[in-house]
DNA sequence: AGGGAAACCGACGCGGGAGTCGGTTTTGCG
DNA sequence: CGCAAAACCGACTCCCGCGTCGGTTTCCCT
């Protein structure tokens, strides 16, 4: 896939790629809780603390802007779930279910990069493939552990891609109405019920679960509190 | 919730029924295929083989034209979802199974629907919170089955809102995958391991299963054979 | 059959917002 | 210091697409 670069040039000064990080934060925000579409580039511009000219500096589009938005979203969130599995250890079970936890818990920590991603999906082909493509990166993620697992007879046996999905489309649905307030529960418990309704449909014994070391947990960080590079 | 009248104003002659139903379906596609964002209300008129005006007759307004084709939507996907519920029976587990059947098939039926929904889902506050409410009402018609199923025995311990949830998320994250083409399974072996993950992550053992009818199944029709009224 | 209302047409106008551009400030470097 | 390039600014342009509006056709009723 040609990963069209998204920035106008790399930046070479210290303070530009400051500014830039700073942008690619209020774009996030800004399409977030306005939407893509309603979105102007001015408004990004303003919450940024710049102008639209700097921000026509940084990125040579409005697309640009957003695929550049995406991919961060996705690297931030990637980072996130391979240090978890890293932490869990080796057995895929253990690495499957922190995988899990940590996207659940990246996306409800941050509920405009949620937004963003969904925004994403209906923003013309190119970026919707894009964010498609992120989604398919964590269920890439997923797969192989699945796979282990069925091998080693831990999991009844299933189509470890569709698994795979099937676990991440629950984790981002239900963030998202989570993040519209349709859903009341606390992150905490619906994590823990996702958990559950994912190993149990994985065919894990309930005993088994308390095997796996808690995931990270309450790290309720503000919405803005994002950690960079 | 209010439900803004949609249309400017109820048609009156037959003609303009089927005008309008026309009208509906080109939107559908239109806004599926281009996304709700690019595609002009130009671009609808001729796709129906009308004109501007004529739509502007029917629709005081773009947003309004999504809310109806979204609301159509709904409407569509629930009669089907209520009849398959309908036709099973008494049994808790077999309406909800049916349910969750006969929502897949809806959406795998016609791609169209599906996107259009995602598509509603960043098209403004308004808007959004009318697809929401759709997402809503599909959990909501399975949580009372799962809570008398609880009640009974039938099912593993579980929170019957946030499980209802959980399957609407599934169904609709996976058949978005499938639609962009990034799941190259068939519906129906997809169907087959939802039906499978959801059962089992509910804690039924999986010989129950063959206990309940099988959905209605092959159901392949073209993309634009909507049932109308 | 004819008149009035409903339904439909398509050229135009107008606003908003993406992108431009000449100019200004800041930075790095010799 | 000073100067060249990088970074940034914001008023302006220009296009695109929503919505309008005067006019035409079709329907229905008596």
């Amino acid at each position: 896939m040609v990963v069209a670069e998204s920035e106008a040039r790399a930046p070479q000064q210290a303070r530009a790629v400051e500014r830039r990080e700073l942008l690619l934060r209020a774009a996030t925000r800004v399409f977030a809780e306005r939407g893509f579409g309603r979105a102007g580039m001015d408004e990004v511009a303003r919450a940024a603390g710049t102008s639209k000219g700097g921000l026509y500096f940084h990125f040579p589009t409005k697309q640009a802007l957003l695929a550049a938005v995406v991919s961060r979203a996705g690297a931030l969130l990637q980072r996130r779930v391979r240090a978890a599995m890293e932490r869990a250890g080796d057995d895929p079970l253990a690495r499957a279910d922190a995988a899990l936890a940590a996207l659940f818990a990246g996306l409800s920590g941050r509920r405009a990069l949620a937004r963003v991603l969904n925004e994403a999906l209906a923003a013309g082909p190119e970026i919707r493939a894009q964010a498609a493509q992120i989604e398919d990166e964590f269920a890439a993620l997923l797969r192989p552990e699945l796979e282990r697992a069925l091998a080693l007879g831990r999991i009844a046996p299933l189509d470890p891609e569709l698994a795979a999905r099937a676990w991440v489309a629950m984790a981002q649905g239900m963030i998202g109405a989570w993040a519209d307030g349709r859903i009341r529960a606390q992150p905490q418990r619906m994590q823990t019920e996702i958990r559950r309704l994912a190993l149990r449909g994985a065919g894990v014994e309930d005993g088994i679960e308390r095997n796996l070391e808690q995931p990270e947990s309450k790290q309720t960080e503000p919405e803005h509190a994002e950690e960079q590079s």
